[in-house]
DNA sequence: TGACAATGGTCAAAGAAAGTCAAACCTTTG
DNA sequence: CAAAGGTTTGACTTTCTTTGACCATTGTCA
């Protein structure tokens, strides 16, 4: 139970402690954890994304770099940027869980909130065939954003 | 008496007596015991079973495990009661708010986890078909309490 | 400007777990 | 003993990770 990638997010994720704002060379990193390049770019795109609240910028060439941003959303725009574009939609499990993550960092839920939901939208709670599975989950953490936005 | 299924439980009992807390390898259990790896989910699905007091997690994958909690029930007969007969059945969103109530009376739940729940369970949050939204509310409902156990 | 080196990106295949389900096999019980 | 119910096995599925071959972009130096 150590798969690379794990490790490799926490490494980063120990960088980020420092800053919002850190650059890598990709090929640096896959040379220290001794794995492929494109190894680093799957613990990004699986584990740094937009609704986890990151952004991920990058240059080829002669001094090449990835930059990872972490953002500070404000939080009613979050909210409503939630809820107007990405919650239209249906979301899987672990997309919820980042966004649950990251209205916990901005303080728009507590603990225990994102502690609730994570149970009450998980595949286990809602137990349906998956289509309409994401379906049901965006539209709860949905109605539960519109309430909170009226203010508890 | 000494069936397969019998000894792992036995084993995994053991193991839980130091810890509330393991980590399993499906197949190198099944390798211990030279069993079928689908042995380890019946034992697992007949025997650690969330009435009892077990909560299974689990990752596939390179890297997966199995994790095992167990659930301290002691302080929280309600709960289990909860769990093990009435959130057996469907619930309408009126039952559930008194099940709010009380939980929230007996300090088992907070404000916040109430006040979230309460938007989770109405039927706007789960709008479909009455008949399968009640049996919806139970289930998420059950769910969020048998996490609730493994303690916040 | 054109070659080439230095980066990073993509994608698909292989690998590494765990999950599901039904058939076959036992054990208990009326 | 027959039916019912619990166990065991194995084939097939799903999910997540790792690797590698090939692609794209950028900077540098003749």
């Amino acid at each position: 139970m150590s798969n690379i990638s794990d490790i490799i997010e926490e490494f980063i994720l120990q960088q980020l402690e420092d800053s919002d704002n850190i650059d890598l060379s990709r090929n640096e990193l896959a040379n220290f954890f001794s794995c492929a390049p494109s190894q680093i770019n799957y613990v990004l795109s699986t584990r740094f994304t937009a609704p986890k609240g990151y952004i991920v910028e990058s240059h080829r060439g002669g001094g090449g770099f990835i930059r990872l941003i972490r953002v500070n959303y404000e939080k009613n725009d979050y909210i409503r940027e939630l809820i107007s574009t990405t919650l239209e939609d249906d979301i899987d499990y672990g997309t919820a869980i980042k966004i649950l993550e990251n209205l916990y960092e901005l303080d728009i839920i507590d603990d225990s909130a994102k502690f609730t939901l994570e149970i009450a939208l998980s595949p286990k709670a809602l137990s349906m065939p998956v289509r309409i599975e994401n379906k049901q989950r965006a539209n709860i953490l949905k109605t539960v954003l519109i309430n909170y936005l009226k203010g508890k």
